[in-house]
DNA sequence: TGTCCATGATCAA
DNA sequence: TGATCCTGGACAT
């Protein structure tokens, strides 16, 4: 269940409780069995994240571990030793107190530095990463046809964007989410840009995503908080039928590329801009 | 107990 | 565009 502040904190978890330390690595499940015991042993040296990518380091050894929680995956962590294996843990470490299970995951290979490189090169810019141009995302989004809706889910634009950061910025900015990336001026795509940096430190630093602003806070508006299962209080994600906060348009979804998009028809307009259809 | 769904991405056609 | 993979939670039966 990942955007890209979630696999950042994943890191930074992985930092602040492993490294350092002597672990012990398993693969409970079996899929990650022969990597896992190489594992065993090494001092872990750190966690780090690109967009959805976590890596793992670790003394003596090149490769490094790679993680992609796709859809379903999670990594969760636990105190003192850990317990009987419950469900499929693909990959357990256990540290001086702590320990981490990790469940679903798309991928968990451990990487040659080389792959490592590749992999990081069909890789945009993250916005929770300092060394982020988002220059390059302008370059992909400003040659494109495609719907900036579309555009937003790919991870050269802006690695680490997922579902509900693409509906939320859409809805801030105003912007109909189908209109062309080619038609987005370079002052837009700034300000999605410094807006995308602004929203996944907060929801890094929170651990949910908000995105409402103060003054349409439920409190500032007199009703009654509404939070979403994923933890935050947010515009239009997962709100189809319900009314906006703001203009009180019914909200809406459609399915695109296979994912749910959600938009208000009456902020987000399909202004005197040449959108697609 | 079963089905659908999810903050994702890849692959074949 | 559709099928597929991963796991577990929500919901229906």
């Amino acid at each position: 269940m990942p955007e890209g502040h979630v696999t950042h904190r994943l890191a930074d978890t992985i930092s602040a409780d492993f490294a350092g330390q002597i672990v012990t690595s398993s693969s409970p499940q079996g899929r990650f069995a022969n990597e896992a015991a190489r594992i065993t042993g090494r001092v872990l040296t750190e966690g780090e994240a690109y967009g959805k990518h976590l890596f793992v380091g670790f003394d003596g050894i090149d490769e490094r571990v790679h993680v992609h929680l796709g859809l379903a995956g999670r990594l969760t962590f636990g105190a003192g030793a850990p317990p009987a294996p419950v469900g499929a843990i693909r990959w357990r470490m256990s540290g001086e107190a702590s320990y981490a299970d990790l469940r679903g995951p798309a991928a968990c290979d451990l990487l040659r530095p080389d792959e490592v490189t590749a992999l990081l090169a069909r890789l945009g810019p993250d916005p929770l990463r300092d060394d982020a141009d988002p220059d390059l995302g302008w370059q992909r989004v400003h040659a494109s046809s495609m719907s900036i809706a579309a555009l937003l889910m790919d991870q050269r634009v802006a690695a680490g964007v997922g579902n509900i950061f693409r509906a939320e910025v859409l809805y801030r900015h105003r912007l109909d989410p189908m209109m062309a990336g080619r038609l987005l001026r370079r002052a837009e795509w700034d300000a999605i840009w410094d807006d995308l940096v602004d929203l996944m430190h907060a929801a890094l630093a929170i651990g949910r995503i908000d995105t409402v602003r103060p003054e349409h806070m439920p409190e500032a508006m007199g009703r009654p908080p509404r939070v979403d299962r994923h933890g935050g209080e947010v515009y239009v994600y997962r709100r189809t039928g319900q009314r906006c906060h703001v203009c009180g348009s019914v909200v809406r979804t459609a399915e695109l590329a296979g994912r749910n998009l959600f938009w208000c028809p009456g902020c987000q307009r399909r202004s005197r801009r040449r959108v697609l259809r």
